[in-house]
DNA sequence: TTGTATGCGTTATCAG
DNA sequence: CTGATAACGCATACAA
């Protein structure tokens, strides 16, 4: 039987040519032999060059176009040492925080002629480091990374910047690296969301965070407290809740709450620190069964269309992701396209949004207590 | 002030060597001139060929572990004409059965050693094409393609098809092509949802759905009229509203939604065909001040997290994009690397999975009506 | 066992 | 105005 294949298999590698094979394209060396020209003078055609007479240049590019003639990039690729793509290092695509800055990178590269590589790392280091790994050798012009929760060591990162590999960060930056940034106004947002809770009559806040590491997370809890400060609470270390955010995230999150819960003094009200913790925290409260704002407020970051679809509708703090996408993109296309070192590097701040619903409406009983 | 920067820089044009140019990597000719060897010894040697001596194999693979060595992908690309990269065409990334359909995707295609290139067609004919064309001009090996709600000229593709480059659909996809398709079950997905409804004590089930090109729409329409006559209840065509899905999609939901109720015979329940419509419509119904079962009852197609967090909780069919990504991307490499022509094509049909909520509770007064 | 030469598609340099 | 040649990094057929 494996016999008979065999033969067949050889019977059919001489009967066809290699036509299935691949996607054949015309290239510059065709167009000269039909044409009778040289290589050289098709390629000043086809940019049209000035010292290529005007019939030769018609011809050319008449052929070009009847036969729908395209550049191989490749071969550009490797005479002109770059690939005109970039690499994009998130944590999640599944998150409306990076598929917006995901349409704000696009629509900048594509426009400038780059290709748009992405890669997850589920919140995982590991799998962040095979990412850049296998990103970097040579493939890519340039890197748009935001950290996952996991990392605190960006050695790998560091090699290749100081190798010269452009590298802009955004919203999950690190001090430990000078180059570009794009962030938002983490602190402001923590800030407006903490202090509407505040306003609204709640004082018991907790907060539900990512993990320690990051630099957004360092950025928001500060915020937090600085909107205690300036309205006289107390700052309480029991109602902070880190999440390191990999896959166990919901038993995480439900953990976290059940032990605010369990606290003698109980919050009466969550802020949320990112989209994948606020839906997770707001399917918890549900199924602990409790009343949102009556039981617990809360207030969330998220970019998800969650807001008014919700009962009651979600009071949240929305990033310009489709911005800061945008913007790293800029940054990022300006360096690998800089003819000489740079050595000044910006870190831009955009400013959230706060969008305030019934999630953190005012306090019925604000009397009863102390 | 210019003039001072200038001068800085022509200085530091001087001084600094092509440095920070380009993170410069070591290739095979610097290791063969390194060794006092040819190329083609150390390109031997580097693939662990037999005919070299483990003598000569050892100086070289110490040499290149030493420095880092790192095969150019794109010199391989020129060289072997393929880019070990597949182009992905969808809609939308922020749209949740995406976002897992390319976690799919790229679970396999890492694996495998291929890059993952993802587009966005927004639901436009014109961006699809464009991302069509940048993609293929043999940049990529393969596409793994889900057609935009606008597409109805395939002719792109049925080109490219043609010429030999590997395509395979999935999700939404074209009886024009004969290639791989991976699918869900829309047909009993559908079916599920309407006969939910149904069962619930609901009779006049309206649907939103897509635009009635699509592949999906025809099949979950098929599904929802066979439910409806299974339990001897007529199909009624107004019930029926195709949305455009494009960038006001919301408009389009509300005036959908609006007609629905504006009809003599108002529909008591809807079963919506996508995860943006169901999300539209939910934002509809609770702006109009709708309640979800008692006003309307609802049912929908989505890969969001949404099911429990609702009030009530959605009763939803989901899909299983995880698994379709994967699908599709082993077929598209099983036929990137196959060695002879392919005749023989087939269509994966993956199960839906209908998850009963309260959004399609038993209505409480069956008596009353009709 | 190792080296030389060639080609993948393109552009730049130099020579006519 | 046009053509020949080299180079980008790698693999391989062919020589030695």
């Amino acid at each position: 039987m494996d016999y008979i294949i065999a033969v067949k298999q050889l019977f059919l590698k001489i009967e066809t040519p290699a036509v299935y094979k691949m996607y054949e394209a015309i290239t510059i060396k065709d167009i000269a032999k039909a044409l009778g020209l040289s290589t050289s003078t098709v390629s000043r055609a086809l940019r049209g060059s000035y010292e290529i007479s005007p019939e030769t240049k018609k011809l050319v590019l008449e052929y070009a176009e009847k036969f729908n003639y395209r550049p191989n990039p490749i071969a550009l690729s490797l005479k002109e040492r770059k690939s005109r793509s970039i690499g994009v290092v998130i944590s999640e695509i599944a998150n409306h925080f990076f598929s917006e800055a995901i349409d704000g990178i696009e629509s900048i590269a594509y426009n400038r002629g780059y290709h748009v590589i992405i890669s997850q790392s589920h919140e995982s280091y590991e799998r962040e480091l095979v990412n850049v790994k296998h990103l970097s050798s040579r493939s890519v012009d340039g890197l748009l990374v935001s950290l996952s929760s996991e990392t605190n060591d960006i050695g790998h990162l560091k090699e290749l910047h100081d190798k010269g590999l452009p590298i802009v960060f955004f919203d999950r930056v690190t001090e430990e690296i000078d180059t570009h940034k794009v962030i938002a106004d983490n602190y402001k947002g923590a800030y407006d969301a903490t202090d509407l809770l505040i306003k609204s009559g709640y004082k018991r806040i907790a907060h539900i965070t990512n993990s320690a590491q990051l630099s957004i997370t360092r950025e928001r809890l500060a915020g937090y407290k600085a909107a205690l400060a300036d309205n006289k609470i107390p700052f309480n270390e029991a109602y902070v809740k880190y999440c390191n955010h990999g896959g166990k995230i919901l038993q995480e999150i439900e953990d976290a709450i059940k032990d605010l819960l369990n606290l003698k003094q109980k919050p009466d009200a969550i802020f949320s620190g990112s989209d994948r913790l606020t839906t997770s925290s707001l399917s918890t409260i549900k199924t602990l069964g409790l009343k949102i704002p009556d039981d617990l407020a809360f207030v969330g970051f998220t970019n998800y269309g969650l807001v008014d679809i919700l009962d009651p509708p979600l009071s949240a703090v929305k990033q310009p992701a489709f911005e800061m996408g945008q913007i790293a993109t800029e940054f990022l296309i300006q360096l690998i396209e800089s003819k000489r070192p740079v050595t000044k590097f910006e870190t831009r701040v955009l400013q959230t949004r706060l969008c305030i619903r019934d999630s953190a409406a005012k306090k019925k009983t604000p009397a009863a207590k102390k």
